[in-house]
DNA sequence: ATGAATACTGTTATTTTGTACAGTATTTAT
DNA sequence: ATAAATACTGTACAAAATAACAGTATTCAT
């Protein structure tokens, strides 16, 4: 059996994919004629028929706006916009930071496709918004949520999360001469270099602020 | 304005909900009738009718199957995700900006959910890259995404995208005594006065930016 | 070259679905 | 006490939506 298919049928699967993103159901097949320019419900209804054969679709018959896509999505990534992803919003960071994130710190999610965040992220992707403007410097404002990445090695230069008596800070991370030590990019805030270990907890990969 | 459930309509909203979960569509009204043995689907109609002017539930009259659960995320937050937006990403504002927004300058779209915008997103609402560090001062930075929002009115302080010699830049809305300027939050450049009109075409809401 | 799949137009059922109108009874707020 | 909201029954209608039938033209694989 075929299962690959046509422009056409490609470009009407997205639409269904495009119209339930963005209005939480299925568009009608009058809906899908309409916007494709179709002067005949039965040319939807025809390629209907053929995606669900595809195994593309799925849906009760002889029932409104019940397509449900069932494709894998690594298929359509390349064409549809990218996947989205939900990145917890952790308001405070906990102290032990454990790699499972079922504990009840979690405050919401901000959820983003990947291609706007610029890295893919995993599941030790996390957010967490920013206070103060110890990072000004870097034009990262008081209010903004940061998106950081747990478990990656940080680069020199880098903005990093960082554990410092139990309160998590956000800091540039500098290396010099094998040594590692975090930065304020503020004057009014000191430098920090790590008496003990250096607790990274994350590497900021993306940010996301809100005006008005 | 009351806004709680009471007994029946949480059983009603709690149906929808899981059917939405189970079937991917909402149910239409004689199926929620059916499920509580109601003999008039008018008992549902009524049951819809106040779940939405509580503010519960919205979607398209006169539409199958088309109920959105909104209901206040302080209630439902941990099942529901807000709705994903896509916004156009537009790399150059054309001189015109019509309000269709067919023409093949969409370079691609920045896919967030509402409530991490915190505004919620209408059809005129784009993104821009931003080229240039004029807006420095303001903390927004070159490659930076900007979410903008077409046809309302600035207030004062609020940075906008205007339209200078068919070239769009970013710059903050000021209003003195009663005449309006642009300025730029860069010592490097200048402040614009308006010569003739001043062509607004957007209001920023939100940013996003990618690191590493 | 030939049948199958694709991609449609045009018309016509038939079912599904939301909404409206007219009531009744109970509870709740003012 | 009285109006408003709640929670229904029952009937009816029109719009919305799926589906089916009869065609045409093109592409594609065998």
């Amino acid at each position: 059996m075929k299962t690959s298919l046509t422009r056409r049928q490609g470009e009407i699967l997205r639409f269904i994919m495009a119209h339930q993103r963005e209005h939480g159901t299925s568009p009608s097949q009058r809906e899908i004629a309409s916007f494709f320019d179709f002067r005949s419900v039965t040319a939807v209804a025809d390629h209907l028929r053929a995606l669900r054969r595809k195994g593309y679709l799925e849906g009760a018959a002889n029932q409104a706006r019940s397509l449900r896509v069932i494709a894998p999505p690594s298929i359509f990534e390349p064409i549809v916009r990218s996947r989205i992803v939900d990145i917890p919003l952790l308001g405070e960071i906990p102290a032990g930071f454990a790699d499972k994130r079922d504990s009840g710190s979690i405050e919401g999610c901000v959820s983003v496709d990947v291609d706007t965040l610029g890295v893919k992220p995993t599941s030790r992707t996390f957010a967490l918004e920013v206070r103060g403007d110890s990072m000004i410097g870097r034009h990262i404002m008081h209010g903004d949520y940061a998106i950081l990445e747990h478990g990656v090695e940080p680069r020199g230069g880098e903005v990093v999360a960082a554990l410092i008596d139990n309160e998590s800070t956000l800091k540039t991370f500098v290396k010099e001469k094998g040594k590692a030590y975090l930065r304020a990019e503020n004057p009014r805030y000191p430098d920090l270099i790590p008496a003990g270990e250096l607790v990274i907890q994350g590497v900021m990969v993306a940010l996301i602020r809100r005006c008005r």
